[in-house]
DNA sequence: CCTACCGATCGGTAGG
DNA sequence: CCTACCGATCGGTAGG
């Protein structure tokens, strides 16, 4: 019925062990992202990749190595997607634009929900909770030079960090009420937050 | 040890269970914002009341029960909030700073944080959804209104629903950074959301 | 990575 | 509201 596959090394990267290792990830931040971490049981990111109840602690020590691996690699992956979209733009209220755009693409497109995982924060240790926060801030890095640029060109009032805080606060919240088929499209939810920040515009 | 109690009627408006019923509520809705709805037990619930495991079940039907209530009054006890502190306030962008500053205030300071458990929605059955859905418009409707009036009056670009709602996803996600030891007081960030959103003032 | 398993915990209930 | 309790589930492990 099942596949045999041999015992490899544990936590190791053999290759022909990292895509199963990254797909662990990968489900397990989608279930976590939608049902919540708590709710979210190793038996059903077990079956969710086709494996035993067992064999998910054969990549990671723990549930809770699992949420922080997933976040970790989740961020990484966000921020290189965020570091390529804006390669190569100068202007700023542009950049703005194109970081908004991708970080709602990543979010509402179900490409990289990662950062709504930062949700599950409490349940890391402290130790664990440190890691992810020294990530998240490179995640933010991008975003406040953009902002710091648009207040130096006058288009902004301020780029204090709240500044920043609110709008990653703002963009992070849309998955609680944004709908696809909403007649509402993510260019237009872009337009809107743009609006918001830098003052009319049509 | 303790003082003994004799069995009531379950579920009524008893007088004398009303408090306790309160007061599980609002120990439920606190531990349920800090720990979240699936980390906390039932058992951690009554501990932190006085009760024994079994006695919150008196109270409530079920655990979900118990987060349903919670919501419901939480956001009802919020919703009055908005309405006495903007009572009599005429100036469209007064009642902004005053819904926001309560709202803060609210969330921020512990005093109804009811909002925060919104994100705990996925945890509800449909029908549950629904009625909380509806207590979360009507708790909105104020600030509709009031983006509506400050739209008319020329002094916001777009009260389209979509910046309701990023409104109030900035300001439900600032308790994950906020710090009332940060050196920025809540009247400040009032401050700092006001010109974000109305622009330029200093 | 599977098999087989365990200890602990959890939501909930019967009966007073 | 307490006592006493149960069935189910869950994270995790030993051993191959």
């Amino acid at each position: 019925m099942r596949r045999g596959r041999k015992p490899g090394s544990p936590n190791s990267n053999t290759p022909g062990d990292a895509s199963r290792r990254e797909e662990l990830l990968r489900t397990a931040a989608r279930l976590f992202v939608d049902k919540g971490f708590e709710a979210t049981t190793t038996r059903d990111i077990a079956d969710a990749v086709g494996m035993r109840s067992g064999s998910p602690f054969y990549h990671f020590r723990s549930k809770q190595d699992l949420l922080k691996a997933a976040m970790a690699e989740g961020l990484e992956t966000g921020y290189r997607s965020l570091l390529a979209a804006i390669e190569g733009i100068d202007d700023p209220a542009l950049r703005l634009r194109v970081l908004i755009r991708t970080h709602l693409g990543n979010l509402l497109e179900g490409e990289c929900e990662a950062p709504l995982l930062l949700f599950e924060s409490r349940s890391l240790d402290a130790a664990a909770r440190a890691e992810i926060a020294a990530i998240t801030d490179r995640y933010q890095k991008p975003w406040q030079e953009t902002l710091d640029a648009l207040a130096a060109a006058g288009q902004l009032n301020s780029a204090q960090p709240p500044v920043r805080l609110l709008l990653f606060g703002m963009l992070n919240w849309t998955p609680q009420w944004y709908r696809a088929d909403g007649g509402q499209s993510l260019d237009q939810l872009t337009d809107c937050v743009m609006a918001l920040l830098l003052g009319a515009r049509g």
